[in-house]
RNA sequence: UGGGACGUCGCCAAGUCGGUUAAGGCACGGGGUUUUGAUCCCCGCAUUCGCAGGUUCGAAUCCUGCCGUCCCAGCCA
């Protein structure tokens, strides 16, 4: 049941929905994707919002996206514009913009409706002594002083909290539960605290701040979310998320379901890590190539299509799980295998000279944009007398099973003929500087001898028409595959230092040069590359590696040397 | 040592109110095509569902016990 042959993967939350559907409980769904502003989306934001968003759509529902703004301490409007630029950048659209904040009226009114029934109290005691009261995971907790406060003396104390009379910290507004509960979220669990602070919204209209227990379920009844989607670490709350709505007059109530959280490998993924790698200038941005985030995924050439793909075969379930790095990566080729130009580059230049081409002559040769897609069309492709190829596409003593060019050997470039190394040139150090060829006339595509069979086909660009690039090879950020599962260790310590390698001199075809911010390519036999969003420009151009192509020559290679030590 | 959840092939993951030979993808191995050692195309890849018992004509699916992993003691979300 793949997405290829047009069914989609089914998954327990969509069983719920089918099932709430055929059984009238639900003419149609609404779902919603609700970040706190306080960060940038990572691509474990991206499950989320392909399972709402996707979901949603699959049976004709609606999708918000709500802004759980409910701490002004943390949130702000930068992060809130970057993350609906990632939300529309996957490809997705919602039905309605919201905020949590759009319902701190009725927040309070519920409060007050909370505090008039006997099941909230105002609280005096400290935070400390709160902590003291609660309880171990073990042990029962005790009730606070304060919990059998009248209800006037609350309402006038709550009414004078939302007044800003108190100084943060010394009143809280406290549910009335179950101190004793085996769940500590059922423990009298604060409802509302005082932070005289401005909101980013709101202003300072307000004194006192809904905790995220209370604003999350009533904000989706007051949507009238059908099915609100959340991560496996709120199970614990849905008994708290449920209470809340069964004492309060809401309109309706939503069921909470929780599924895992897709976690990837070499690489961490929690908001609090991200915002560490980035102010402490451990990478540059939050739209750095090597990020997880929306922002540097895109940056770095991921595509959306790629990224909602990879989410969609990786499936919805309750199992924890680490996603090997590969497999988005893998979903990255299938996309931009299908939909990129191939051009071209020579990542680290060898001068290669035809000694048998004319001297100061251009000829331009045809050559498919895609091999596959005639579609596509074709582009030109300079030939002279001076060429670059890939110095690693050259070996003096080469191993067995070498198919490229050696001394004496014959290889075809790609797109061009056959050619033959003659001579070897090599500087005082013995380092080769320049190799001497021949081409066979008869072997250039559309004569007869074309179809002669030589084992390797090498990239090449013009010397005269190639044009420098600056290129960028990203690797994993983490030399381990969890980097905050070794105990005793900051993950810190485990960055890799060779996950940016910048080649200031690679060389491109020219059209390449003249590219713009986003666009991609195959550079054939080597990857898939794009124009650094904010770096390049026409004239001086930087490409991110996106994702190399398989290589199964490279794994002989380390094969080989393992074979040999 | 309280509570909540999870454990199906190396990695994801269908299937779980019992019923023929346990989906699919990725990875991997083998073969073919190929002017990218890419792509593409074939073939192979869990007698077994954390372990041990039990119920049953029949269990990954039900029962019991055990083991392992994750989450919870913010006036964060």
């Amino acid at each position: 049941m793949s997405s290829e042959n047009g069914t989609t993967p089914t998954n327990f939350i969509r069983n719920i929905i089918i099932k709430d559907l055929e059984s009238g409980k639900h003419d149609r769904i609404i779902t919603r994707f609700p970040p706190e502003p306080n960060g940038h989306l990572h691509i474990g934001h991206a499950k989320s919002i392909c399972l709402n968003f996707g979901v949603a759509a699959e049976f004709g529902g609606r999708t918000n996206l709500r802004f759980d703004d409910t701490n002004p301490l943390k949130e702000n409007e930068d992060f809130m514009r970057a993350i609906m630029d990632d939300v529309r950048w996957l490809g997705f659209e919602w039905d309605e913009l919201l905020h949590a904040s759009d319902y701190f009226h009725q927040l309070y009114d519920y409060a007050l409706h909370l505090i008039k029934t006997g099941k909230a109290y105002v609280e005096e005691l400290t935070a400390e002594e709160i902590r003291a009261h609660r309880g171990t995971l073990t042990e029962p907790g005790r009730e606070s002083p304060y919990r059998d406060r009248p209800v006037e003396e609350n309402l006038d104390l709550f009414e004078r909290m939302k007044a800003g009379e108190f100084a943060d910290g010394t009143l809280a507004l406290r549910a009335r539960i179950d101190m004793t509960s085996p769940n500590m979220n059922m423990r009298d669990p604060v409802v509302y605290r005082i932070r005289n602070a401005s909101h980013h919204r709101t202003g300072d209209e307000w004194h006192i701040y809904p905790m995220y227990d209370w604003a999350h379920g009533i904000s989706d009844a007051i949507e009238g979310i059908t099915h609100s989607l959340c991560t496996l670490e709120f199970e614990d709350h849905r008994p708290l998320y449920d209470w809340f709505l069964d004492n309060i007059p809401t309109p309706c109530h939503p069921r909470q379901i929780e599924f895992a959280r897709g976690n990837l490998d070499y690489t961490v993924m929690s908001k609090r890590r991200l915002r560490e790698l980035v102010e402490e200038g451990l990478v540059n941005g939050w739209d750095d190539p090597r990020m997880p985030t929306l922002a540097g995924l895109r940056r770095r050439g991921f595509t959306p299509e790629a990224i909602r793909a990879f989410w969609t075969e990786m499936g919805v379930s309750k199992a924890d799980s680490i996603i090997p790095m590969g497999v988005l990566e893998n979903a990255v080729r299938n996309d931009l295998n299908v939909r990129a130009p191939r051009t071209m580059a020579v990542l680290d230049p060898l001068k290669v000279i035809l000694t048998n081409y004319p001297e100061g002559e251009t000829e331009w040769l045809e050559a498919p944009v895609h091999p596959q897609n005639e579609a596509m069309g074709t582009r030109k492709v300079a030939l002279t007398h001076e060429i670059w190829i890939e110095r690693g596409d050259f070996m003096e003593e080469p191993p067995r099973k070498f198919f490229r060019m050696r001394p004496g050997g014959e290889v075809r470039l790609r797109n061009a003929f056959i050619v033959q190394c003659n001579e070897v040139i090599k500087d005082e150090k013995g380092e080769v500087t320049e190799l001497h060829c021949t081409f066979d006339p008869d072997t250039r595509s559309g004569m007869p001898g074309a179809s002669r069979k030589v084992k390797g086909t090498i990239h090449w660009v013009s010397a005269e028409h190639g044009q420098p690039a600056e290129i960028r090879l990203c690797d994993r950020l983490f030399t381990v595959p969890n980097p905050l599962g070794e105990k005793d260790h900051d993950y810190r310590e485990f960055l890799n230092p060779h996950s940016l390698d910048v080649i200031q001199h690679a060389i491109v075809e020219p059209q390449v040069a003249n590219g713009e911010a986003g666009d991609f390519y195959q550079f054939e036999r080597t990857g898939y590359f794009c124009h650094d969003n904010v770096d390049s420009k026409p004239g001086r151009p930087v490409l991110n590696r996106i994702v190399t192509l398989r290589d199964s020559w490279a794994r002989i290679e380390k094969e080989m040397a393992q074979n040999q030590s």
